[in-house]
DNA sequence: AGCACGCCGACT
DNA sequence: GTCGGCGTGCTC
């Protein structure tokens, strides 16, 4: 019975899948940049439906595939080779692989290039190896040895265990083991797989305000809907986003469906974990690139099986196998961490919203400064927006005031004006830590000789190398190429000249430990020795209060809670300003609201200054007048009236070549070529803001179209038969984020 | 992405 | 005379 009902749905099925004489042929997509999918055999005793996960001959070498759906026919079937296995694991779901074919189309990939995210995850698809442990067999060793009798004993207290542990239990080294597993005395058996924890519903560690508990019942009850929804969920720093969002999911694992969480920087979640697993009793499963290849084979089936309810995790864990995915948080929404830029190039976030749109999920965009568009999409309806009004807690927002470098400027060859080191000094004496923050990495942007006046710059791009003193090395920010830092000038060869031009964060702490020397300095930077292990120490210190001032870049803006910071002095607040890239006045609004909001979170007042040539722009005053939403208004105005996004979409086109008479070849080619449209142009040729990147030679494109305006097909008529010549490369960056 | 085919410089 | 450099093109 159970056998015919099976029969005939495998015929249906078959069916369904075109037939050339007896064979069955399928269209298997690979995960490659190739043009298109292949077609294969689909051999009569085998069963592989639309999503199933395939092995396939290609070339003379195997790959694994996935079937995308019924043969296209465009090859003689008697060039089609057959397929060799169908992974056991459940078929990739509808919802993704529409997914798929959509992004693809829209990031103007190859389909393959999309695939090979989602199966980036070497021998997931095999079935699993059972974990194996041992137990006691029936039978004894002739010769009981001292060692062979503590795994006895161990083996007699608990009856499976794995080799490794059974080794460190009895305290014998694995040949013991495996003489005893030779002569039969002691079993292998597969222990059985074990479950992830779940997490616990309903587990209220605080209370919500009337603000939280108002946008967290709007937020549970999308979700609960299980239909595709957007939602702006937007509340300054401390004003308890987290937990709103907590609710989210909590409604998202009642409805008996899955929630992931998308952080632009995995790497400094613990505090996350941390409050996760104070709401939800267990910590969420974790998905980032440093994971170790079982761990992350171990996630990919535990997320198709659905064992995996909750994840957090960076830009690439939305290509994960969701089975049923009930909401997407993207968190800190507008930050540029979720671009990615090499490869396969995407907005994260912009795909978080489709990937949702396509599994009936409710996606929810989370910011104290929400990006532009978002700002807009929420503005004009297109999502639902959920604000949360104040601070929980103490004191409010900092207070916070604009020195004016030109009136009040740093003494000679430094970078901390009298104002700074009062405000630093008043802190220390509080018992509050103060923050130095600078967005410039090393110790000078800029080594240049007094002697002859050379600048030292990277051999392969367009920029000048970075010194860092600490190291004693020349760097390059953008390629990374590191060269050690010359005794005497390369070019003129007078000794002792290099002088540093402009501070970076390096010569800022060498500053501010000569004013303070008898407090406590700590640095944080990106590329600081030692890594995450020496990042996680110096947070530590920072929470306990073992620290006086923290010294930081960037990275001291995100999701960082600092208990004792009572002041952030920012030493360049015009950093980004005025550098003609479309979002400078946005990111720098973004950055320095959101590290000025490090400053004052528990019994605390806090206070932030900023240092500046230029205390009257725009964004400056906007900070201090603690007006983001008329900051917003007055850049949606300034973009609309320049048709610039959200109003109008942009995508770049970079060319590259080692040579530079290629690109410049090729860019006019590209020129006489533009198609006319009436809501599309394009901009340039122009040399890229880098126009020289890793020995590259680079020109750009940039074409600008009306929101409407079908500028994927325009690109795709533009570029249809274009020749490219030898070693030159072609990149098409749909909705860039960074000009420069 | 691999892997082979193919056509020009330095080696046993 | 071959070994091997990586440019070019194909994989159902």
């Amino acid at each position: 019975m159970a056998g015919q009902g099976a029969e005939s749905q495998r015929l249906a099925f078959r069916a369904r899948f075109s037939h050339c004489g007896a064979m069955t042929a399928v269209q298997v997509l690979l995960p490659m940049a190739l043009t298109g999918p292949y077609d294969y055999e689909l051999p009569e005793n085998m069963e592989a439906p639309v999503g199933a996960i395939v092995r396939v001959p290609l070339g003379k070498r195997q790959v694994d595939g996935v079937v995308w759906g019924p043969a296209l026919g465009d090859v003689a079937p008697e060039k089609l080779r057959p397929i060799l296995s169908c992974h056991p694991v459940a078929p990739l779901a509808p919802d993704l692989m529409a997914f798929m074919d959509w992004m693809a189309n829209y990031v103007m990939a190859p389909r393959g290039a999309v695939l090979n995210q989602v199966m980036r995850v070497p021998s997931a698809f095999e079935a699993p190896r059972p974990l194996m442990a041992w137990r006691a067999g029936a039978s004894r060793p002739a010769r009981m040895t001292e060692a062979r009798a503590r795994v006895f004993a161990v083996l007699a207290d608990t009856p499976l265990v794995p080799t490794a542990l059974l080794a460190e239990r009895a305290q014998v080294s694995a040949a013991v083991i495996t003489g005893l597993a030779r002569d039969g005395h002691i079993l292998a058996v597969p222990l059985p797989e074990e479950t992830p924890q779940q997490p616990q519903l309903h587990r209220h560690g605080i209370t919500l305000t009337e603000d939280q508990t108002r946008a967290a019942q709007a937020l549970a009850a999308a979700v609960s809907q299980k239909t595709f929804s957007t939602h702006l969920l937007d509340g300054v720093t401390g004003a308890g986003k987290t937990e709103v969002y907590f609710e989210a999911i909590d409604a998202a694992l009642m409805a008996g469906r899955q929630a992931l969480v998308l952080l632009p920087e995995i790497s400094l979640t613990n505090q996350f974990l941390e409050r996760f697993a104070a709401r939800f009793g267990v910590a969420p499963a974790v998905w980032h690139s440093g994971l170790t290849m079982g761990e992350r084979r171990r996630l990919w089936r535990d997320v198709s099986a659905g064992k995996i309810s909750v994840l957090v995790g960076a830009r690439s864990a939305l290509f994960l196998p969701w089975s049923a995915l009930g909401v997407i948080i993207v968190d800190e929404e507008h930050d540029a961490g979720f671009k990615q830029e090499d490869g396969l190039i995407y907005n994260a976030r912009d795909m978080a919203i489709v990937r949702a749109r396509f599994a009936q999920a409710a996606c929810i965009l989370a910011s104290a400064t929400p990006s532009l568009e978002t700002a807009v999409n929420a503005r004009e309806g297109r999502y639902q927006r959920h604000h949360l009004e104040a601070r929980i807690g103490a004191a409010g927002m900092p207070e916070m005031a604009v020195v004016d470098m030109r009136s009040t400027p740093p003494e000679k060859g430094r970078w901390l004006v009298p104002q700074m080191i009062d405000a630093i000094r008043d802190r220390l004496a509080n018992q509050e830590q103060a923050l130095v923050f600078l967005n410039r990495r090393g110790y000078a942007p800029l080594t240049i000789c007094r002697q002859c006046g050379h600048r030292y710059a990277c051999g392969q791009c367009d920029a000048w190398m970075v010194e860092h003193r600490f190291r004693r090395e020349l760097m390059c920010h953008h390629c990374g190429t590191v060269e050690p830092k010359p005794e005497q000038c390369v070019s003129c060869g007078a000794v002792g000249t290099l002088a540093a031009c402009g501070p970076g964060i390096e010569q800022v702490t060498e500053e501010v430990i000569e004013l303070f020397p008898q407090a406590r300095v700590a640095v944080l930077s990106s590329d600081l020795r030692g890594g995450a292990a020496v990042m996680r120490r110096t947070l530590a210190q920072i929470t306990a209060g073992e620290v006086d001032i923290i010294v930081g870049t960037q990275i001291v803006a995100k999701g960082h809670h600092f208990p004792h910071l009572g002041f952030v002095g920012v030493v360049d607040a015009d950093l980004g300003l005025g550098n003609g890239d479309l979002r400078a006045s946005e990111r720098t609004y973004q950055l320095l609201s959101q590290v000025a909001g490090r400053a004052g979170r528990e019994a605390i007042k806090g206070a932030a200054m900023l240092q500046s040539y230029m205390p009257d722009h725009p964004v400056l005053q906007a900070l201090i007048a603690g007006d983001r939403d008329q900051f917003l208004a007055r850049e949606a105005t300034a973009r609309e009236a320049a048709r610039m996004p959200p109003f109008g979409r942009l995508a770049a086109l970079i060319l590259s070549s080692p040579r530079q008479e290629d690109v410049v070849a090729l860019s006019h080619n590209l020129a006489r070529r533009i198609p006319r449209a009436a809501d599309i142009d394009v901009l340039g040729p122009a040399p890229a803001p880098i126009a020289r990147l890793r020995n590259r030679f680079r020109y750009r494109f940039l074409v600008r179209a009306q929101r409407s305006a079908p500028m994927q097909a325009f690109i795709r008529q533009w570029l249809s038969g274009l020749k490219m010549p030898n070693g030159a490369r072609l990149s098409i960056d749909i909705d860039p984020y960074n000009f420069l």
